[in-house]
RNA sequence: GGAGUGGUAGUUCAGUUUGGUUAGAAUACCUGCCUGUCACGCAGGGGGUCGCGGGUUCGAGUCCCGUCCACUCCGCCA
């Protein structure tokens, strides 16, 4: 049917008998003359269409934008002045001799050109799917899962797939259930993450797997997050962090080159949680943003200003500072709008330093709160903060996680606000995550990670005895403030991996019940592992430079986890109902 | 569960602050003219449940209450 794509045709391709076929991008009907901009799924040619032929020239005139069509001609050098140096073609154009109609269409709901509301993309997403920016998006994304299996393949890794029908976990985020029909009253869960299942495989002397796998999240979406989302997957016995570390930059590496051609410069940085969080106030700090939080505690600890000196003395409190650069240009106005967002946060307000000369500290500083404190005091904060003339310091004072919260959440606002992001890609790789944290609400210790990461100890009895203090050999690799995935060196020993369910608080029983597939095949022998797992859809987000991970997929959901395509999810019929042996108790 | 923004022609928007004649523009669409356009041009035309429901009023796109949808964020996402 075939014989080119459209973007192939060029000069070398004149006075050949050639065949095109696609959608109707545009019509110009001259009258005397017609040019169809054809598109295919590699690019556009223009045709021409001649009145010699009077059945060939009414076609043509009936022809409409979307209409799919073959047409047979020949390519021939467009009159001078007239080339469109826009498209791959655009030194030629097709002389039809014959065209086909293959599909009718209705008028298309909406133009590519025009900047169209998410609500009719997504409702006509057949359309909308047809847009060079989601082809690019779609085309780019097939592109890099081709560049990780050719890596992994080279690497001995195998792809090996794993259930979607599995059990249900009770732990982490809400499962989508799936009920039995031949098992009546029972549910399969769709997975959370092949977890369990990649570390089994371990067991199994797989050694070096892989997948490109589906996981499923029934919790509220956001822009990067949706119910449904691709994972890579990957897991490796016999290793250690460094070494998947290494592996994973070498394959981020080639991504970014093959894909993007900018260079990744290796080994990419490091930093722990806990100097992360002191330093960025987030566990996935934006690398691009030049200004960092400084914990002034030590300065502060013995001034006469309560408010400073209480939380700069107090365990798990403290006192922090964030110098902004003069470039921020930061108005009055500003400055009341960050006080209400840090109120918004659980502040009490935001203390401020404007610095107009920093070396007189006498009047050259603007400030609520300096006449509180002393001169040497102030000094030193400045000194520490490193202000230079029309920076502005905000300060935070109270618990560690709110001052965190606070001024992380303000370090990333002021950059995005005031455009102090570079257009530079900055991978950091976050590590030693604490094992556990304590839930206020339940009362109960949680996993940072999952409950299948090593954590670090001296003696096994610590794990329950101070979990508190425990760290993980966990990381997680973060690119321009987005958490790309995250990984872990796992439990390998059947006794530790008991000791961490026993400080989840599970007892016996509910580990047999939830997990006994798992520790009973762990008693067959278990080799030390480890692995990491990736969001395909933010990568690509990333990738395409695009606001959300719906603009990379190609049927996503809106945000209340429907396809406004399909309309899923929708009612079943009572038969359906009943074959599973389900009943609605109300209906909302 | 909570906070915010938006919903007016197929599409993108203006109009809502301060209620008042027949709800406009651009684009798309339809018809006619046009032999070198590529955002083709010119002339004409059709197209509206102002998201939905209720209320206030002589009168509601505009004010009030409720509700639905879309998006962003918090909670949530081991």
């Amino acid at each position: 049917m075939r014989t080119y794509y459209c973007n192939e045709i060029n000069e070398k391709k004149i006075d050949q008998e050639v065949q095109v076929c696609g959608w109707v991008n545009k019509i110009r009907d001259h009258g005397g003359v017609i040019f169809i901009d054809l598109r295919d799924i590699k690019g556009l040619v223009q045709i021409v269409v001649n009145p010699d032929d009077k059945k060939l020239f009414e076609l043509a005139e009936s022809i409409r934008t979307e209409f799919i069509i073959s047409v047979k001609g020949q390519p021939r050098l467009r009159p001078a002045g007239s080339e469109n140096l826009k498209i791959d073609s655009g030194k030629v154009e097709i002389v039809s001799s014959s065209i086909d109609l293959l599909s009718k269409a209705e008028t298309p709901p909406f133009q590519f050109d025009d900047d169209v509301n998410e609500d009719s993309r997504l409702k006509y997403r057949v359309h909308d799917l047809k847009s060079r920016k989601m082809q690019k998006n779609l085309i780019i994304r097939s592109h890099v899962v081709n560049i990780i299996r050719s890596y992994l393949t080279e690497l001995d890794f195998l792809e090996i797939e794993t259930p979607i029908l599995t059990k249900a976990t009770p732990e982490g985020a809400r499962d989508y259930l799936v009920p039995s029909r031949v098992n009546q009253g029972q549910f399969y869960a769709l997975p959370q993450s092949p977890q369990l299942f990649k570390q089994m495989l371990m067991m199994s002397g797989y050694e070096k797997y892989y997948q490109i796998a589906k996981c499923f999240r029934d919790e509220d979406l956001r822009a990067d997050r949706q119910p449904e989302f691709t994972q890579l997957d990957l897991e490796i016995s016999f290793t250690n962090q460094s070494k998947i570390i290494s592996l994973i930059e070498k394959l981020f590496a080639r991504i970014f080159k093959d894909i993007l051609k900018v260079n990744i410069s290796l080994p990419i940085q490091k930093v722990s949680y806990s100097e992360a969080m002191e330093r960025f106030g987030s566990d996935r700090p934006d690398m691009r943003i030049s200004y960092e939080i400084k914990n002034i505690s030590e300065i502060v600890k013995d001034s006469e200003f309560k408010v400073f000196s209480m939380p700069a003395t107090e365990q798990g409190h403290k006192v922090s500072a964030m110098c902004i650069p003069s470039d921020a240009k930061l108005s009055r106005k500003d400055i009341d709008t960050y006080t209400d967002i840090a109120v918004s946060l659980g502040s009490q307000g935001l203390a401020y330093i404007k610095c107009n000369d920093v070396d007189d500290i006498e009047n050259g500083l603007q400030s609520p709160i300096i006449k509180f404190l002393d001169k040497q005091i102030v000094k030193r904060i400045l000194e520490n903060v490193n202000a230079s003339n029309g920076d502005i310091i905000f300060f935070s004072a109270g618990q560690e996680k709110l001052v965190n919260n606070i001024l992380g959440t303000l370090r990333c606002k002021i950059a995005e606000d005031k455009n102090l992001l570079n257009d530079e890609w900055k991978f950091l790789w976050v590590t030693d995550f604490p094992m556990f944290e304590h839930d206020k609400e339940t009362k109960k210790w949680k996993c940072l990670h999952h409950p299948f990461t090593k954590p670090v100890y001296k003696n096994i009895e610590d794990i329950n005895s101070k979990p508190d203090t425990l760290l993980s050999e966990s990381y997680d690799l973060v690119l321009n403030g987005t958490e790309l995935g995250g990984g872990s060196i796992r439990i390998n020993d059947i006794n530790v991996q008991n000791e961490v369910f026993k400080v989840l608080g599970l007892s016996e029983k509910e580990i047999d019940s939830q997990f006994g597939f798992f520790v009973n095949s762990m008693k067959y022998g278990c080799p030390p592992h480890g692995g990491i797992a990736f969001g395909l859809d933010r990568i690509i987000m990333l990738l395409t430079n695009s606001s959300s991970i719906r603009e990379t997929i190609a049927f996503p959901k809106t945000q209340t986890a429907s396809c406004s395509l399909t309309n899923a999810p929708a009612d079943i019929d009572k038969e359906q109902m009943n074959e599973l042996g389900l009943k609605h108790t109300e209906k909302k």
